[in-house]
RNA sequence: UGUCCGAUGGUGUAACGGCAGCACUGCAGAUUUUGGUUCUGUAAGUCCAGGUUCGAAUCCUGGUCGGACAACCA
């Protein structure tokens, strides 16, 4: 072995900061050596794959270092929350492959202990009350450059903010008449720490409390006490709480908690192109009917890329692929395909079908004949079995597989050229035969070499180009779904002056065709992976029945003939 | 004009003071009964200016650029 593959076998994978982190904690044996993780979404809206980069990794953190990860639902704000978004988050962590056991929690399990710890904090002089109104406490917090200002109720009596904060619980006051501030430092160059808002009175059933409270905590508040509590060594979260972080640390502080402290550490978001990923977006074009529901195959949640087509396996790659940094990111979202492509060209069951028909005829075929010819339903895996297609004399093929006048590299079907028809035999293009009135061709008629039957080939023959077919007289019509980006420009918050996002919708995104399948293509349950061979991955889409059977498309193929035709448009 | 964070090919991500590597993308070729897959090759990078050092992507200083922060959202 030389010196180098030496040390390249030796090398250990690298680690990103947070496991650096880890391990360095790991060595000096804090916490015991225990790692401890949690996803925190809050139900307000459906998980997107921006959160299953954040669950992967945290799933993978525990995984990786004999640990736990908690699911903990952020539920502190019963306005926007509900269960129906619970439910989805269970099952698309769960349908991601992780699994919580039984430390499934919420934030809203730990109020009777938050208003505790909250006590305890008015009864040290680190939290009152205040009475002013939203407007005068954001009127009096300043600006990032600019100090604000104490609030006049800031240094009463603590027994007084006790009473109070007691009477607020009893719901003896209305939505925004006082709220308990943590009493920090209103100077702080730190807006987060200028004395935050820990509890404010919202008069709202909660979906998992109902009425028993009327007094809701803060994120602020409740995150890092909910860590604690749940035994979180590492709290990984976005860069956007990097500014919350000594406000998270204060609350320990003042809390005085020394041991099993967890530490906030943040990593930056997943940007994808093409993609906008804010649950507010997402929300709007789901209430602006742009997609028809949270899982619409467009949508980047993850109930979409699962109705899409993508596989859980695919998702966790690419979570794996595109690393954890802090720097702000774009991840082109081509890696995504490329990982969806890699693992359903692994697994996918091939079957043809033709997605733009036009007629070919082999006049030299007997008129009533039919052949059983084979195909292997996965190349990929010799252990598949193989599938039947029937051959006859009248066929559909793909339109874009003829042209009359074809450019020098064309390798499929044209007047006068020979091409295989997979799996069946090498034909030749005779004539054609147009619409005398629109000139669109309407049948292309060819001859065969019957010695040219696939597995058995005594012609001698050489063809560049195999296509796909299939049977006029036994094709299954089918409605295929075309998905293509929902977004036409790579980064769609970019956007002329005046809107937004919106703007770059990509009016194309859903083609939904009549198509034509060989018959095995009936063969597939609802969520199967199929590959329309020499076309893309689709999949079977929950609303499909025997009688209206619906393929979504999940991705194409890549295409390098579609390259060399735009360069040669390029090159005029 | 504040505080915090960041900056390595087109896009991501490694290198922990010692040969800038990997992946995606692009390009070229080989193989191929999917113009797919696979394989091979190739192009492309340390924000700038100083300093420390035998040696700097890495440490220090100053700048530049980008991001976050002024909800009783999370």
């Amino acid at each position: 072995m030389s010196d180098t593959a030496k040390k390249d076998s030796l090398k250990q994978p690298s680690l990103n900061f947070i496991e650096e982190i880890i391990e360095e904690d790991l060595r000096n044996n804090k916490n015991e050596g225990r790692v401890h993780t949690r996803f925190p979404p809050e139900p307000n809206g459906y998980l997107h794959i921006g959160h299953a980069k954040s669950i992967c990794f945290n799933f993978g953190l525990a995984k990786k270092y004999s640990g736990k990860c908690n699911l903990r639902f952020d539920d502190t704000n019963p306005i926007t929350e509900s269960v129906e978004y619970v439910d989805s988050i269970k099952e698309d962590t769960r349908w991601l492959g992780y699994d919580w056991e039984e430390r499934e929690f919420y934030a809203s399990d730990y109020f009777e202990t938050l208003f505790d710890y909250a006590v305890n904090l008015i009864k040290k002089g680190k939290a009152y009350v205040c009475d002013m109104s939203t407007e005068e406490i954001a009127a009096t917090r300043g600006t990032p450059t600019r100090p604000g200002k104490e609030s006049p109720w800031r240094n009463r009596p603590l027994e007084e903010s006790l009473e109070l904060f007691y009477q607020m619980r009893d719901g003896k006051y209305p939505n925004g008449a006082k709220v308990l501030r943590a009493k920090i430092d209103m100077a702080s160059p730190n807006m987060h720490m200028r004395d935050p808002v820990m509890y404010r009175i919202i008069h709202a059933p909660h979906h998992r409390t109902q009425n028993k409270w009327c007094i809701y905590p803060t994120y602020d508040w409740a995150h890092g006490q909910s860590d604690y509590i749940e035994g979180i060594t590492h709290s990984v979260c976005t860069l956007e709480f990097e500014v919350h972080r000594p406000l998270y640390d204060w609350f320990l502080d003042a809390l005085e908690i020394k041991k099993n402290r967890p530490r906030q550490i943040e990593f930056a978001r997943l940007n994808l192109t093409y993609t906008v990923m804010s649950k507010r977006k997402l929300l709007e074009l789901v209430e602006n009917k742009t997609v028809n529901s949270w899982d619409d195959p467009r949508m980047p949640t993850i109930s979409g890329l699962r109705r899409r087509g993508y596989t859980p396996e695919s998702i966790r790659v690419f979570s794996e692929k595109v690393g954890v940094a802090k720097r702000e990111n774009i991840i082109d979202v081509a890696l995504l395909e490329h990982c969806c492509r890699q693992h359903l060209n692994k697994i996918a069951s091939r079957v043809m079908a033709v997605i733009n028909p036009v007629k070919l005829i082999i006049d030299n075929y007997p008129d009533n004949k039919t052949e059983e010819l084979t195909g292997r339903i996965n190349p990929e895996d010799p252990d598949t079995l193989m599938r039947k297609i029937p051959f006859t004399k009248t066929l559909f093929i793909e339109r874009e597989d003829f042209m009359e006048d074809p450019p020098k590299k064309f390798f499929r079907l044209a007047p006068g050229k020979e091409v295989r028809l997979k799996y069946a035999y090498i034909i030749k293009c005779e004539s054609v035969v147009k619409d005398p009135e629109t000139g669109e061709i309407t049948e292309i008629h060819c001859t065969y070499d019957a010695e040219s039957r696939s597995g058995q080939d005594i012609s001698k023959k050489k063809v560049k180009g195999t296509i796909h077919w299939v049977s006029y007289e036994h094709a299954v019509k089918i409605e295929a779904r075309l998905y293509d980006r929902l977004l036409k420009t790579e980064n769609p918050d970019v956007a002329e002056e005046g809107k937004d996002f919106k703007s770059n919708l990509n009016p194309g995104s859903l083609k939904i065709v009549e198509a034509y399948g060989e018959p095995s293509i009936r063969n597939f349950k609802k969520g199967s992976k199929v590959q329309f061979e020499r076309n893309g991955y689709y999949t079977v889409d929950p609303d499909s029945t025997e009688k209206h059977i619906i393929f979504n498309r999940t991705v194409t193929l890549r295409d390098s003939w579609a390259k060399v035709l735009k360069n040669i448009g390029k090159k005029g």
